[in-house]
DNA sequence: CCTTGGCAGTAACAATGGTTACAGAGGCAC
DNA sequence: GTGCCTCTGTAACCATTGTTACTGCCAAGG
């Protein structure tokens, strides 16, 4: 833990800092598909990301979803800081992507770290900065984009999250994540496929050129 | 100006965090329509708004604009403040919806203050708690509504925040902030005088019943 | 008074995306 | 092998939204 610990966040954070985090965190590995955050749970910790990628989903009443973006190594989540906070329920669910380790920090730290260390509040604020232009990136391809290219824009973005030009996903899951249907999304794919951008397999597709 | 600060901040900021603020602060008194940010400018200060509503507004390369949220009394603006910590352009327009007085706070403050007061401390992370949650809201009402539930939900919103139940604008105006175009805008305005929920006139529009 | 420019109403049409329905293909279990 | 289930391909159709075009209306300013 304080090897992964020290390669990720050791170039950002003061020494004694990463000492107590090692003193007061805890190490989490999860794998594929794990879920870590249902929406209305209270959460009790902040995740601090090692390795591997998270997709943070929206959903409404109606059990509509929306991929919103991904974590990756040195994130955080800026939900669950500001959740944390203000003692309020999740607005989002989170589920590893691909295999993850994670630091798990009480919430009570982050107060006092906030206080004491300036490379800690730096850390915290970039990572709020990060999370609301991904959720500007987010919104600018629903409201200006058409589908085809959030779809393009969705499997480039997942290749290089996975580091992986195969995407391991059903033509439904992806209409899921895209918040369409499925129709839809083997069509563009067809489409995709004929102007020789991907190839099209069950259960998974390749990326030849986006 | 410092009855106006401790009638709005006196109960959440200690005395000593107001007095700093009165000394390097200063007081800016904008009218209705008057332009605060362009995206692409660089921030100097954090606005701390103390009445009038401002709108912030999100636009693409093509020009095409989006309404993100209000900032009302009592609100700051926290992608102002992720730019400021950050030296990052601005990502956003920012244009006084009313009339409003606001007072400045050099940046170079923020982050001395975060470590020094903890209820700047806890100011800063509510606003961009509330921040998140405005923008995910949007983002919802944008992913998962149809063009006539955005329509009312605008025309309530704006009522709110402007206390006036005439909206001043003309329906490309509206069009503009919910990103569609005049004619499809009249015709949703026009279903909704027919059900007899608001009365249109040339340049404004009364909501009768939402 | 008349002109002019911006605003609103409306119709016809196009494009995009969503829905329903069904057929065929791949692959697993028996 | 057969049966079954899931995934994909495709067609036909519908709903919503956006586009173009033209009309009349109102109000300001000459």
């Amino acid at each position: 833990m304080i090897q992964d610990l020290k390669e990720q966040y050791g170039t950002i954070f003061e020494n004694e800092l990463i000492n107590e985090i090692v003193q007061v965190g805890t190490f989490k590995e999860v794998p594929e598909g794990f879920k870590l955050i249902e929406i209305g749970d209270y959460l009790r910790g902040m995740p601090l990301l090692i390795s591997g990628a998270i997709k943070i989903l929206r959903e409404d009443e109606d059990g509509d979803e929306l991929l919103l973006y991904y974590l990756e190594k040195g994130d955080t989540c800026s939900m669950t800081m500001a959740c944390c906070i203000n003692d309020a329920k999740s607005e989002i669910r989170a589920i590893a992507e691909t295999n993850a380790k994670l630091i798990m920090v009480p919430i009570q730290k982050m107060e006092e770290w906030t206080a004491k260390y300036k490379s800690w509040r730096n850390f915290v604020f970039n990572s709020y900065h990060e999370r609301l232009n991904e959720l500007l990136s987010t919104l600018d391809s629903i409201a200006f984009q058409k589908m085809d290219e959030r779809l393009v824009g969705y499997l480039k973005e997942k290749a290089r999250v996975t580091k992986d030009d195969i995407i391991h996903n059903t033509h439904q899951e992806i209409a899921y994540d895209l918040h369409s249907s499925r129709v839809v999304i083997s069509r563009l794919l067809k489409k995709l496929e004929e102007m020789g951008k991907i190839k099209l397999h069950r259960n998974y597709l390749e990326i030849i050129q986006l």
